[in-house]
DNA sequence: GTGGGGGAG
DNA sequence: CGTTCTCCCCCAC
């Protein structure tokens, strides 16, 4: 049952002289051993490879990572940093990136660094939407453009909206800096939406028609994503009693309320007097209190999907587009913001072990709970107007396959994020394994021989070369 | 809370 | 590779 998971023995060629004891190559070290640790594990668990980084934030982390697809890792070696002229490996690694390949700098942001840097503020770019540039600036010309700094760049890249200390931030990733959190993975997403592009769509008629379409996929995604089901547990519970466990009732609860709907469009534009048409992604969006009786898990989807178009798509969409003519939409999206959790745990252990986490439910769901047709609840004064019943058997269309995308944990052993100056190269290094023998505990925890102490095997290596010094 | 901008994958 | 679809965060109001 247990699979051989090699521990790493890093082939490490410095460029400099290298101390052992240096903080930055400790905990690199122990980065890649842990990176080595989760890619052999959710490779012999799930089947899945992967690529990862290591570096010391998650920009290096991300932009170092591209490097040996699909299923080895790398990690930015030292030196990050110099004190005589030479050229650290964060820089002289950054330096060779286009500007806007670097994570965090998109079109928008790509295409003002490269207006400064070739001096050709107002001139009709025409940079290409998607794919590289037709000129491509590198990060090491930005960088060493003349009086660029932090203050400068807030001044060039600054428009409505965009966030205050952008400059500093842009700044800061051009020199490898990145102060950025690892967030901890989500139970359930912030808004769930679904859209489509159109060729032409400029009848009212055809409109309804798609918002129905939409209505009905949004439905669903919400009961494939929201809906905690329960099936799966009551069937196992019954294995030897199929017929009663399918007629036991299914417990399906709504993980997250989403409180609004919204409604956006993306008018084509206007056809230019020579013919031709700009290209334009600007998107318009209404967005209104989310109805209810969505949460309904009696009707069917396809009746719930005809309501939600008629009292809320479609008056959204003449806030929209008042005009009944005029108009073709390249795109229309709907979607579901702001969800409620109807689990949310306080404190710690946000995200984990969700399976202990509803002991609160009951509390939360309340107000929207009935628990069998003939018996209303009393005595609300919610204005909630729409009944949630507990469902019994079938099964609707739900579970279109969606498919899991394994998600890799980055680590973030602390900021270095320092600032650097000046050029070599051979800075990658290509994480190399042998394999050893522990003792398992179970699937994540190994014993030390020596001294009992209990770890998970990412840590055994480090820890035996622990007890062999000295 | 709403509507828009920018970005990632 | 270019395009589409989905999701995220931030901002001003």
């Amino acid at each position: 049952m247990r699979k051989p998971i090699s521990v790493p023995a890093l082939a490490v060629s410095y460029h400099t002289p290298s101390n052992p004891t240096d903080p930055l190559r400790l905990r690199l070290l122990l980065g890649s051993h842990f990176a080595q640790h989760v890619r052999g594990k959710l490779e012999t668990d799930k089947g899945f490879t992967c690529t990862v980084g290591i570096s010391t934030n998650k920009l290096l982390s991300k932009l170092v990572g591209n490097s040996h697809k699909p299923k080895d890792q790398t990690t930015l070696v030292p030196p990050y940093t110099t004190s005589d002229g030479t050229t650290d490996n964060v820089t002289s690694f950054l330096d060779g990136h286009e500007v806007g390949k670097i994570p965090g700098i998109g079109f928008k942001l790509a295409h003002k660094l490269r207006a400064h840097v070739l001096q050709r503020r107002a001139d009709s770019d025409a940079d290409l939407v998607y794919g590289s540039p037709k000129e491509n600036v590198l990060v090491s010309q930005v960088r060493q453009a003349p009086g660029l700094g932090a203050d400068a760049l807030e001044k060039i890249l600054v428009s409505p909206g965009t966030p205050h200390g952008i400059g500093a931030k842009i700044w800061g990733l051009l020199n490898g800096s990145d102060d950025s959190e690892v967030g901890r993975a989500r139970d359930v997403p912030r808004q769930i939406s679904i859209e489509d592009s159109y060729m032409r769509l400029d009848t009212l008629d055809q409109v309804t028609k798609e918002l129905l379409v939409l209505s009905k996929s949004l439905l669903k995604r919400m009961h494939a994503d929201l809906l905690d089901d329960e099936d799966d547990v009551i069937k196992a519970y019954a294995f030897d009693d199929v017929e009663a466990a399918a007629s036991k009732p299914i417990s399906k609860r709504w993980l997250a309320f989403p409180k609004t709907v919204r409604l956006s469009t993306r008018p084509r534009p206007p056809l230019n007097p020579d013919g031709s048409r700009n290209r334009s992604f600007a998107r318009i969006s209404r967005s209104a209190p989310m109805p209810n009786f969505v949460f309904s898990l009696k009707e069917t989807v396809d009746s719930l999907a005809k309501r939600l178009v008629v009292e809320t798509f479609l008056p959204l969409f003449k806030k929209l587009h008042p005009e009944k003519t005029g108009w073709d939409l390249s795109l229309v999206n709907v979607a579901v913001t702001n969800m409620v959790d109807a689990a949310s745990e306080k404190g710690g252990g946000v995200g984990r072990d969700i399976g202990k986490m509803f002991k609160r439910q009951d509390d939360v769901l309340r107000q929207w709970t009935v628990y069998d047709t003939s018996v209303p609840i009393s005595g609300q004064k919610s204005e909630h107007d729409t009944e949630m019943a507990e469902r019994v058997g079938d099964e609707g269309e739900l579970g279109g396959a969606r498919s899991a995308t394994p998600k890799v944990a980055e680590v973030k052993m602390g900021s270095e994020d320092i600032p650097t100056p000046s050029q070599e190269e051979g800075f990658l290094l290509e994480d190399r394994w042998e394999s050893e023998d522990e003792d398992m505990i179970d699937d994540d925890s190994y014993r030390c021989d020596e001294c009992d102490a209990i770890m998970p095997i990412f840590a055994m290596g480090a820890h035996a070369r622990w007890h062999a010094q000295d």
